[in-house]
DNA sequence: TTCAACAGTTCCAAATTCCCGAACAACGGG
DNA sequence: CCCGTTGTTCGGGAATTTGGAACTGTTGAA
């Protein structure tokens, strides 16, 4: 398996964070690693809502966040640690993520 | 042609903003009329950038705007006078827009 | 060392969404 | 009326997304 890619800060693009931002399972996996700060196995979210997400589909969800700079993954063992990119991107786009993440939290995704 | 439909302020999903200015071509539009504040008929962006956009195209893209709750479209003789609803937006939550058009200054959507 | 269990990834085909040319509808001016 | 102009709708091909099945890597136990 292929090392990983991660954007670095300068490569952050807006399209590509709205985008994945966009989809409401991802928006409510990403809130859950940036409210927890880190540390998240991808597994934790088999289910998101009442809703089951297959594990290859889970998989791109993650592929999408890594690549659009949101999350860092890296391979604890066995599973793979997500952690939020939230403060490299606040410092590249000042307000963005706490106002999406605040938007989210007015009304939730899980709604549907 | 029936009448257009837009969303009341409750109505606002954060998903469909999102997704709405996820495409670089609807953010350029939609920053356009933001900075105008008011009044752009849809044949004003008949080509984004150097980019030639077919206007059924164009015609898709308002209408995502539109009904994401992004602007308002308003037949106006023969053409449509499209208005940001950024301060409708900006109530509901609070900042967003604000975050979205500054990171898209800062890297413009054109640049691809 | 070999094996089983587990976490994720990759592959690929079906479903969905997006794109854009062509036809159509609505309005205003001669 | 009949045009010219503006924008919408329709339909089929392109691109993206989805998810089951097979595969890769890692750990721990026999």
């Amino acid at each position: 398996m292929r090392p990983l890619f991660h954007p670095s800060v300068e490569e952050l693009r807006p399209e590509a964070i709205l985008h994945a931002l966009s989809d409401p399972v991802r928006a409510a996996i990403f809130t859950d690693i940036a409210r927890e700060g880190c540390v998240q196995a991808c597994s934790t979210f088999a289910s998101v809502g009442d809703r089951v997400i297959p594990k290859s589909s889970l998989s791109q969800h993650f592929k999408i966040l890594r690549e659009a700079g949101l999350i860092r993954s890296e391979r604890q063992g066995v599973e793979m640690r997500n952690t939020s990119r939230c403060p490299e991107v606040e410092a590249r786009f000042p307000g963005l993520m706490a106002a999406i993440l605040a938007a989210y939290q007015l009304v939730p995704p899980a709604t549907r």
